[in-house]
DNA sequence: CTAGGGTTAGCG
DNA sequence: CGCTAACCCTAG
């Protein structure tokens, strides 16, 4: 009889989202005492403001994405948060408009693809696509740059960027820098040593999570071209075609460095190697 | 104190 | 009757 359940009035949500923006997820304690915020809030308590976040941002994934996803994932962080560039619409509630505290993992993901846009970081994705179409020749002698273009198209199904060439030249120099891989005249190759370490569930793993999207498949097609063409329609669907598969597999990227602690060693060394390079290379 | 799982009230 | 939002319980 304690509890008539008090529904949570627009000044109160906005009330909570303030506070975040300026203490930060998880300091539920400090927006209660803030005083910006302590008189809105003075008949919540810090676990109903946890409770309250938790619901919003279910809302929020709830409306972005048909399943739920088990793992929004929200790490402590400042308030000071960079800038989102994907628009969650805020039809019901809108869980925040200024600072993007919420939806840790889509803006992780959609930030380091802006980033591949502009070509200032390394894009892993990329380094896998590439350890993969050198490892479907393996037989063969290597590629050159201009197959290994063309496989990751192909890959994808569409076309890449302008500067993607360029950029994959980049990386390669940069896995030849780091001994992954190797370059005999002008194609490349994988080491043998690097192979086990850093190619064994792209193949299988990769396509596999994929979502579900009716596909036809013919016969004698592989499931792998159905997961491609499943790619594709998942990105001509969003009307993103290049950045729409990069988000799925972004969003499977991530998805696997909570799962392997050493494929997040790995990819950090990546990032740090790539930004260290290209700030030693690409100064010109 | 917080995070996360569990429980229940209200609504369609 | 299922779903969501508010509320409760408890380990760490």
């Amino acid at each position: 009889m304690g509890n008539p359940k008090q529904k949570w009035k627009a000044e109160e949500e906005e009330a909570l989202r303030d506070g975040i923006a300026k203490h930060g997820v998880g300091k539920w304690k400090f927006i209660l005492q803030d005083p910006d915020f302590r008189i809105l809030l003075k008949n919540r308590t810090n676990i109903d403001l946890k409770d309250k976040y938790r619901n919003m941002v279910a809302a929020v994934q709830g409306t972005s994405t048909r399943t739920r996803t088990p793992k929004p994932k929200v790490t402590q962080d400042a308030p000071a948060t960079p800038a989102p560039l994907v628009n969650i619409q805020p039809s019901p509630v809108i869980p925040i408009a200024r600072e993007p505290v919420f939806n840790h993992v889509k803006e992780e993901a959609v930030t380091s693809i802006s980033d591949a846009l502009n070509g200032s970081r390394c894009n892993t994705d990329t380094i896998e696509m590439i350890f993969e179409a050198l490892s479907a020749a393996k037989e063969q002698k290597g590629m050159d740059i201009g197959s290994i273009v063309s496989y990751i198209e192909q890959r994808i199904e569409i076309e890449a960027p302008q500067n993607f060439r360029k950029q994959t030249g980049a990386r390669l120099r940069r896995l030849v820098q780091q001994g992954r891989i190797e370059k005999v005249e002008s194609c490349y190759r994988l080491k043998n040593t690097s192979l086990a370490e850093t190619n064994p569930r792209t193949q299988k793993d990769m396509w596999s999570r994929l979502p579900l999207i009716p596909v036809h498949v013919k016969m004698g097609e592989s499931l792998e071209e159905a997961a491609k063409t499943a790619a594709y329609k998942v990105a001509e669907a969003e009307e993103k075609t290049y950045f729409a598969v990069l988000c799925v597999r972004e969003a499977e990227r991530l998805s696997r460095l909570q799962e392997e602690a050493d494929s997040v060693l790995q990819l950090a060394q990546e990032l740090y190697d790539g930004c260290r390079s290209n700030n030693v290379l690409l100064v010109a």
